[in-house]
RNA sequence: GCGUCGGUGGUAGAGCGGUCAAAUACAAGGGACUGUAAAUCCCUCGCCUUCGGGCUACGAAGGUUCGAAUCCUUCCCGGCGCA
């Protein structure tokens, strides 16, 4: 008995879906249930100052469950998921040795594949300076370079997506080469619950959180963040609610966005599905 | 009422005799994704298809022409100007 409670690889519950769906809320529910601590695993929820466009979850609704991962960074500076990758392994292990279970929160695919696939990053940090030169220069002209540096990667890359080019010359540049994709499975065993709601009423639940939204402050949080001297690219580049943002364009730029994350999560099959919707969930786990 | 401009695919909007099922953008649907991931990129997008093509389409009906979304006539609808 004993013994196979010590070979039993660690429980994860992983709680995913379309935003609006109601994750946060599930995950705390599920918390109180399993001792479970919450990491959230959300690109935009890490930096410090965004919290209405981004729906983040307040003190009042954590009801006491510890959350991480959540105002780690300033948006001044740039997050990636290697270092989310680094900080959640991290926690993980503080949480499992304190005996509790670790909830991993949040709509992101990538940070969540990252953690939940042990994708391995090749150690080359964005180069801010190199990247700026590569902008400049057109598809060609950075396929070019590439074939120059790694002819394999070359001949394999979607060569007309910039962003992937230039990291692609980024990596080789200083490794000599892009190394093929690796993982190496994690040492734990990981419950994904998939939220999804049906159409209509992701689309109401969308709206009534824009209005909230709204009512609670964006455009003041907005205009803090300009007095702290975010420039309007940076906030663009923090989505669509923190770009000249009226409830209409926020609320049609979100289902799209919740029509892109089902399209990820989709190709991951160990996931099961919920329809938020039907208030059952929870039981064994 | 007269004059004038216009009516194009889910929307916006090109085309103004053939190369037009109709540029482009957006919306929609599908997909990719290994350090920007709410990012970035790809495919489909009238109907049918044995994937060669076939059929129906640019407000409606006629007409001119070998050939019309494109020209003419009438009608219907909308904007503007004059009464």
């Amino acid at each position: 008995m004993k013994k196979r409670n010590f070979l039993r690889k660690p429980k994860i519950i992983v709680i995913l879906g379309q935003t609006a769906t109601g994750k946060s809320d599930l995950a705390v529910k599920i918390a109180k249930k399993v001792n479970g601590e919450i990491i959230s695993a959300d690109s935009r929820q890490v930096y410090k100052g965004l919290d209405i466009g981004t729906g983040k979850i307040t003190k009042k609704e954590m009801k006491g469950i510890p959350h991480y991962l959540l105002d780690v960074i300033n948006v001044k500076r740039k997050f990636t998921v290697a270092k989310y990758k680094e900080l959640t392994e991290e926690k993980i292990k503080e949480i499992l040795a304190r005996g509790n279970t670790p909830i991993i929160c949040g709509g992101t695919g990538f940070y969540i594949d990252a953690i939940t696939k042990g994708i391995i990053f090749p150690e080359v940090p964005p180069n801010i300076k190199l990247r700026k030169i590569l902008e400049k220069k057109s598809l060609t002209e950075l396929l070019k370079i590439l074939k120059k540096l790694d002819r394999r990667c070359a001949d394999n890359i979607d060569t007309k997506n910039k962003v992937r080019l230039i990291r692609a010359i980024e990596i080789a540049k200083t490794l000599g080469k892009v190394p093929t994709a690796e993982a190496t499975p994690p040492p734990y065993k990981f419950i994904k619950i998939g939220l999804f709601l049906p159409t209509d009423k992701l689309k109401k639940k969308v709206e009534k959180r824009v209005k909230k939204m709204f009512k609670d402050g964006l455009l003041n949080e907005i205009k803090k963040l300009k007095k702290e001297g975010i420039s309007d690219k940076r906030l663009k580049e923090l989505g669509f609610e923190y770009y000249n943002p009226t409830p209409e364009t926020v609320i049609t730029e979100t289902l799209k966005y919740a029509k892109r994350q089902i399209t990820w999560f989709k190709r991951d099959k160990e996931i099961k599905w919920f329809d938020a919707s039907k208030s059952v969930i929870i039981k064994r786990l």
